[in-house]
DNA sequence: GTGGTCTAGACCACA
DNA sequence: GTGGTCTAGACCACG
């Protein structure tokens, strides 16, 4: 796991994190079940206090995309969302219409914004393959 | 314009107006000497506080970027090192990147994430046309 | 409101605050409706940090003891707790709990600790009764 | 000995534990010689951890209070400043007023109250004679 | 060693 | 002026 903060971007660090997080769990980069790196060590890597190394991991918990287990680490939880389909979509119409926003402001027409938004699939497909592909043939 | 604040990103309201007012004057969506939407109209637009979008505008007058005329308005002044295409396409990659990483801890596969995508984007049209309509027919 | 802070109890500061404000309700000292000193200035006041302050109000108000209104103030609320009778009786049981444990330690007897009780439960009827009579005698 | 921790008072357990036997000496209940509770069962009755008890024990020695003996036990060394009957009162007021404050916030009259009171006084009898027929009985 | 809590200072949104 | 949030340092409980 590679990490980056950016402290002029005016984005909370500890949601920065956390966005990093979830990033590298969508992209097969951190794996059901894997431990994340310990608080302390990540924080002295990035040069920020534990706390706030400790509020991005206590969001995410929030949010069952990870386990913490006092005295023992945090985990990777199985993805499995408590809230029902449609409002996991209303969820994410909010996200797709921030990137549409951003898309009119920097004059980028609807066509090529859907070919960008199948490139990335297509990326993050690939980044899961690969991530599985180093999973069966690492591990053994 | 469109306008979009997001509450819960952590990021401050008024820095999120800056930042889009930015991009749209560094593509050509905005143009030298074009008028910015009055306080006011905007702030009950978007459900804030007069306060904040003045804010917003005082930090984009305190970088040059626009002019606020007491009494008339905010002009953009100048159009600032504009983005060249890659630029703005990288600016975009971020924000389709956030939507696609939350999609997957959603649980909302490939193909429905993208008939999501071509739906807000007809959303969107309807709404630019019918603003285009009330400004060509009714505000003059 | 007359507030004291002991910062060598041991008890965090923020719930010496809510303690007392708990008392104050309770023995007719804040009533119904009136609202508590604002953050800032009981802050300046105990010579501590305003986030102190502001964490046993939050408390207070997660329990429902108080409601606040940001940019205006944070007022008692009518008590009406969320809980049913035996819930309550079983928080209550923890208090009582540590009364009789502290009794037995100081050696007193039971005869004596009950007298106490009932000594205290008077001199809290008088204090509540007085306050009532301030109300009715005070605000015409 | 009774003990008793209170995990939401925001005290720390380990000093709890120490005022705990604190009062105990300065009141009588144990005496010059009398040997205290083992570690390891005390912290299995409180459902804490050895470490927490132990340096409970530690803090009490290193202000004289207790003696330990390695392999052997601890032993309570001198009987401190023994309180007044006026003074522990005092102390006990304290605790009698927050079960009362306790009470009015959920809503329990002052009979209900008493009622709940005797019932534990009783409870605790109970436990203390079943306490000394054990030791009498089955420990030597 | 692990994570969790309490106190603090600086900044934000709002009336 | 009001309350709320983010970052930080020091201490606590626990394995």
């Amino acid at each position: 796991m590679l990490f980056q903060v950016n402290f002029k971007s005016g984005k909370p660090v500890y949601l920065q994190i956390a966005d990093q997080i979830r990033h590298a769990a969508a992209s097969g980069a951190l794996r059901e079940g894997e431990s994340l790196p310990s608080i302390r060590p990540l924080a002295e890597e990035l040069r920020i206090n534990r706390n706030t190394v400790a509020k991005a991991y206590a969001e995410l918990e929030s949010q069952g995309v990870i386990e913490t287990v006092p005295g023992k680490g945090c985990f990777l939880k199985t993805v499995n969302s408590p809230f029902t389909k449609p409002a996991r979509q209303k969820l994410l119409v909010q996200e797709i219409d921030q990137a549409i926003v951003a898309a009119h402001h920097l004059q980028i027409e609807d066509a090529d914004f859907l070919g960008l938004v199948k490139d990335r699939l297509k990326h993050f497909a690939r980044k899961v393959e690969s991530a599985e592909a180093g999973k069966h043939g690492g591990e053994p």
